[in-house]
DNA sequence: CGAACGTTTGGCTATTTTGCCAAATATTAA
DNA sequence: TTAATATTTGGCAAAATAGCCAAACGTTCG
């Protein structure tokens, strides 16, 4: 693995590090089905309005979504939707562990 | 987000981040192209032999990959083969963020 | 048996991440 | 202008992660 490649497996890490929170996992998600306010999170998320706006920023320094700020408010939107697509796979993961999971009580 | 819910999250959170790592990221790649033993990784990797063994472990607790010990050589294989698949939109992403960056500098 | 090999585990420190609080900032409303 | 609202930023302490070394373990070979 040289130089370049390395940098290129540390950009890719960045962006699955990104989603790779419950609580932006989750953003992620409600985001793909269109744009929010951070108003709307912290309504919706327990959790401090900073905490919630540090992970906004998270997956918005990953590239992921992009933000917009409207009058007070600042609304936020996936920038490549496409980031979501892979999920179905990762509860085919959840799924596989689960079945060996089930396997073990049996 | 209700307690089952939360741990769902939780669940696939911890999948994309067991793939967050540019080590582990790499090793993924390279397993979905066929198994490969632990000798192979260290020959490759430039890492103490033990930080590559507990790489490996963190995506098999995952459920990502999973071992089988051959003699003194244990070999370790994608589980869950569609987890890879994604990495064309993780590519997305980085592309994305590159024509963002070339469009600050022109 | 004992030595060599391949791998995992334990333990430790350094680094990174998380999440809260408080303070700063920006916009709108009174 | 002051107050209220929405959000970001700075700073800190707690928790999680990373990576090295040393030790343990299991397998094969002499």
């Amino acid at each position: 693995m040289n130089a370049k490649e390395k940098l290129l497996y540390e950009a890719k890490a960045k962006v699955l590090k990104a989603l790779a929170h419950p609580t932006r996992l989750w953003m992620a998600e409600q985001l793909s089905a269109g744009e929010m306010c951070v108003c709307e999170f912290v309504d919706q998320i327990d959790a401090d309005f900073s905490t919630i706006s540090k992970h906004l920023s998270v997956l918005k320094q990953a590239g992921i979504v992009e933000d917009d700020k409207r009058g007070k408010q600042v609304y936020y939107k996936m920038k490549v939707p496409c980031v979501m697509n892979f999920m179905s796979c990762v509860e085919a993961v959840i799924e596989s562990n689960a079945k060996a999971q089930a396997a073990l009580v049996k």
